[in-house]
RNA sequence: CGGGCUGUAGCGCAGUUUGGUUAGCGCGCUGCGUUCGGGACGCAGAGGUCCCCGGUUCAAAUCCGGGCAGCCCGACCA
């Protein structure tokens, strides 16, 4: 394929690459109020068909919609020390409205663990209740030193799911079941990043919660992102909101809660992990536009074409675009790059008098085809695509996953991907002092890289990286 | 909060050292024409509180003083 460069390259620049492709591909503009973004139409159509897988698989698990408000008493957080602690250097806090001073101040959510506690507290009276299931899409604002588009915002958008069990069993057990078949399914399957799965050291865990369990993806500057998190909360937060039942002897306990969210961050997170130096790349199964049948000539016969081709595709269930625009050719097939779009079928004059179409796949090469063909073929080539995208990137993050059996060849190794070395060699001490490197000790796994119940299991391996 | 840097058209920048007519360039934008199978070209246009306030001066984007804003690098977060 030959083409203009319009970004610039990862290999010179990647933070550059970055912020180029989320422009040039029109996914995002910085709001008027420092780390706030104004997610442009494109990009949001990435993050809906996100948002509609998740939504799908956290059904299938048990969990409904519901809505808690954006502002929360002040209050609320105070009641979970930990909680608290870990948000308040990050809290927006309302003191004045009405016209007035507050008499006590609201904060806008850092996350719902609080209200919703308020609210479980009230609708669980008996282990008939339970488990009791729910999430809900929001906003949440974390106010941010450092902002970067879709990866580190003051507001973003996410799910965030909380439910109450009646044992602690249950809850590990749920919030397990979130990660394996919520989050690293839709990662893996969808989004097409290997993940590491683990769960987080004691320092890293969430706060307030008793265990956190995360999924890790690898950019392709070799520097890792958190890509999900799901938290067994113990009963701190049963304790701090009093949410209680009657169990079947009568006996009036605790329950035992979980939170778990995925945002917007992952937007950026399948730009860096798939995004080459023509811009984004979107996996098939993800992408708004699959197929964009781009018209070389704005022409009758051309654009006829175009649309009884893009009806045949839709027809077998596929997301199309006809691209009929009036820039020229090369202009238009750059930006369908730019955005990433899997597949793109061209229609020249010079096609129909051959009566064939040409189709070109984002990942390279490029055939012609009998347009009544396409129908046929395009579904089994866009899922080809999936499984080569995933594959690619695994074969990349094993090939910066390296095997250590020390702090510092960790730190080495850690310049480029992922290392692993035994838990046990690296302790609190360890972690503080590859902290300092700013590498971090990203998830505990086992041996045979599987998510461990706890961090007391004996032999565990930990994942060191440079993150974002 | 400590260190480095920058504010000039929608975006990216030059001009500031050494004050001097009408403030430029590239991209983008508008119109017309020629083009059209990988970011086409020509011509004609539109678009500016030169971050703000004050000072010096015949004259300030340029010099001086004061403010404000933003960016990058060091400690926490999805």
């Amino acid at each position: 394929m030959a083409h203009q460069r319009v970004l610039t390259a990862q290999n010179d620049d990647f933070p550059q690459w970055y912020q180029d492709v989320v422009a040039k591909a029109e996914l995002a503009d910085n709001g008027p109020v420092r780390g706030t973004m104004v997610i442009r139409p494109y990009g949001y159509a990435i993050w809906e068909r996100i948002q509609s897988e998740i939504d799908q698989r956290i059904k299938v698990a048990g969990a409904r919609n519901a809505y808690f408000p954006l502002f929360i008493p002040q209050s609320y957080l105070a009641r979970e020390a930990q909680h608290v602690e870990g948000f308040s250097p990050e809290l927006a806090v309302v003191t004045y409205a009405g016209g007035e001073e507050l008499r006590e101040p609201v904060v806008v959510r850092p996350t719902s663990e609080t209200v919703i506690g308020e609210f479980m507290a009230k609708w669980i009276q008996s282990y008939r209740d339970l488990p009791l299931l729910l999430n809900q899409w929001a906003n949440v604002v974390r106010w941010e030193l450092r902002p970067r588009l879709f990866l580190r915002s003051s507001e973003f958008l996410w799910q965030e799911g909380h439910t109450a069990h009646a044992s602690a069993h249950d809850a590990a057990a749920y919030a397990r079941r979130i990660h394996l078949e919520v989050y690293r399914d839709f990662l893996v399957n969808v989004l097409g990043v290997p993940v590491l799965e683990g769960i987080k050291s004691p320092r890293e865990r969430f706060a307030g919660a008793i265990n956190s369990l995360t999924c890790e993806g690898m950019m392709r500057d070799g520097k890792a992102l958190q890509m999900s998190t799901s938290h067994e909360l113990g009963d701190n937060f049963a304790r701090a909101f009093d949410i209680r039942f009657q169990d079947e002897s009568g006996e009036s306990v605790w329950c035992h809660t979980t939170s778990w969210g995925a945002s917007t961050r992952l937007v950026g997170g399948l730009i860096m992990a798939h995004g080459d130096d023509d811009g984004l790349v979107l996996p098939p199964r993800l992408a708004p536009v699959q197929v964009v049948v781009v018209a070389v000539r704005d022409e009758a016969p051309v654009v006829e074409a175009c649309e009884r081709i893009a009806s045949s595709l839709r027809e077998v269930g596929l997301r199309v675009e006809v691209d009929r625009g009036r820039a020229s050719l090369g202009r238009r097939i750059t930006e369908w790059e730019l955005k990433g779009v899997p597949v793109r079928v061209e229609v020249g004059p010079r096609d129909l008098a051959d009566g064939v179409v040409t189709v070109a796949r984002r990942d390279g090469g490029r055939d012609t085809v009998a347009p009544d063909q396409l129908a046929a073929q395009l579904p089994a080539v866009l899922e080809t695509i999936q499984s080569e995208l995933l594959e690619r990137a695994t074969e990349r993050r094993d090939a910066t996953t390296v095997e250590t059996s020390s702090l510092d060849e960790a730190v080495e190794a850690a310049q480029s991907g992922f290392a692993r070395l035994p838990w046990s060699l690296v302790g609190e001490d360890g972690e503080r002092r590859l902290n300092e490197q700013a590498v971090s000790v990203r998830c505990l796994q086992r041996p045979d890289a599987t998510t461990p119940e706890s961090a007391d299991e004996t032999d565990l391996v930990c994942v060191v990286a440079r993150a974002y």
